[in-house]
DNA sequence: GTGGTCTAGACCACA
DNA sequence: GTGGTCTAGACCACC
């Protein structure tokens, strides 16, 4: 797993992290039982304060997407293939989609194109999938 | 324009004043040249101070979306039919729907599942559009 | 003379009208002794209250540019063969200058780009001045 | 970096810090990755509160001259070499500088002395630029 | 430490 | 009436 982190960004460091992790793993470049890289080790990596990783982490403990052991640091818990998705994800997920889809109709964005776009991107997750299992 | 936003979410108010105007324009609910309400008057209604309403609209200002007079207050400037995204836009919005598709995916949302999502909201806005025409 | 002035601009209107009157003399459409619309046409005209023109036409008064007679109302005072600046203006019209050069520069609008622009500009106002003698 | 404002001038004040950032950037005095004053920090040198230097960096990102960070606050991000103007900007300069031109040309301004007066200017700009690198 | 958000209230400019 | 500017001070998020 290779992770590129912007430290001008607007977006703030630790939601990056999450971010990256959470593409990685859509992508199946990290799949259940696999261990991330130790907090430590990841600041060092970044030059960041290992509190800014450890709250990515945190973040996606609660998402329930990883686990922390004290013992064996942090693995992937869940996989694209691990079930479907909690009630309240759903609802939250959807309102951000279509605050999203929103954006793009009034900026001019047909509805074939943003489908399109969208099959796209899920397609890249799946191909890289298939490679990398 | 019945706008409802949510003073304990940790969503900024102004981004909910502006997320909830973006999607009016998005369902046709608004239209280019009609009026928003002062920025008093709204501030007023929801109980907020006028400067955060004043930034809600300045970023709808900074988007394109709307037009500030001094002497009208806020009109609608963009319609779904108003043209292609500028270019700079289609970029920074793939990015978003990029982690939110990820996100979807390794929550165990199908990608049939996601598209039928998409096109439903879609086409909410587009049936929207055509009644309050 | 042919005033257009944008209702919607973020730039105020008596501003935007002093600005065209003052275009109109660089380019010598209007010349000394010229009469200007009277303040209650020329609000008529552009569905303005008269006071805003009224605004504007002090402003050229307050500059030199033009006299204003209860009787003949305003006249064009100035031309752009009537001397030399005054001081005053120099220095203020300088700092302006000033300001909106290092703008060309920081956008990466190199020094001879931004003189050619300049030039050709000038060169449309003696131009026009020559046409319309 | 030296910044000198003036309280009393009819020039907003968040504006007179943005022109002098911008002059700074213009004359080379302030390069890519240069860091800014924090906001409070500038605010207390200035005996200003802290929401008007806030609104002058936020003009400034916006026009993509800085650059904000939660952590090391603003840091300049376009130099004078840093490409062509973005498309929309060239229009709105050559705006202004039209009416800034035609003010000179009414006040008795001939276009030589305008064009060598700009020439000055940017020679300025460039001298300045080659002692502090 | 940094910036971001929100409140409350003053005064001014524009139309 | 409208929005724009500035002040003063609170609390929070990020690092």
């Amino acid at each position: 797993m290779n992770l590129t982190i912007d430290l001008d960004s607007d977006v703030p460091i630790y939601q990056q992290i999450r971010d990256r992790i959470v593409e990685a793993i859509a992508r199946g470049e990290a799949v259940e039982g696999d261990p991330l890289p130790s907090t430590r080790q990841l600041a060092a990596d970044f030059g960041i304060n290992f509190h800014t990783v450890n709250k990515a982490y945190d973040l996606l403990r609660q998402e329930g997407l990883i686990r922390v052991n004290r013992k064996s640091g942090a693995v992937i818990r869940r996989d694209p293939g691990a079930g479907p998705p909690d009630p309240g994800f759903s609802e939250r997920w959807e309102e951000r989609m279509r605050i999203l889809l929103a954006e793009a109709t009034v900026h001019g964005l047909s509805q074939d194109e943003v489908i399109r776009r969208c099959t796209a991107t899920l397609s890249g997750f799946r191909a890289a999938a298939r490679v990398t299992t």
